[in-house]
DNA sequence: GCTATGACAAGGA
DNA sequence: CTCCTTGCCATAG
């Protein structure tokens, strides 16, 4: 199990209800600063029991086109949250945006330095 | 260790 | 805005 792979499923795990968050910034937070293919790739093998419709990337699509054998597509899943997606499968991410508390970064043993570059990219 | 493969991202055309 | 290219790096084989 490595470190990365926790810290996606951890983070994930603590995406609010009604919360969305972009691979990118998952990747980010999770100390990998262009990560979010294997967040994507996480999430593919292990999604199952995290709740990986919150992940969306960073256009505000929903890039997943692999829910076949799942019985409610990201988008009724999201709609149930009270998340608006359309028909296109778009959202206005930025009135959804996950913005994790510093508490919650240092949690994951990021350095000062390193949480000021993500509050910069995500809290502006 | 090396190559191939992406549920992505960002910038150019 | 859409399409294409390049960069990325954890995993699988």
């Amino acid at each position: 199990m490595s470190k990365f792979r926790n810290k996606v499923l951890e983070l994930v795990n603590r995406i609010p209800y009604g919360k969305v968050a972009s691979y990118g910034q998952i990747a980010l937070i999770a100390g990998v600063a262009r990560g979010a293919r294997q967040v994507g790739h996480i999430l593919h093998v292990n999604g199952g029991d995290y709740p990986w419709w919150r992940v969306i990337n960073n256009a505000g699509r929903l890039s997943t086109t692999v829910l076949d054998n799942q019985d409610k597509s990201q988008r009724d899943l999201l709609l149930e949250e009270g998340v608006l997606v359309n028909e296109n499968l778009e959202l206005d991410i930025e009135e959804y945006r996950w913005r994790p508390d510093t508490e919650t970064l240092k949690e994951l043993q990021l350095d000062d330095k390193y949480i000021e570059k993500v509050m910069e990219k995500y809290f502006s």
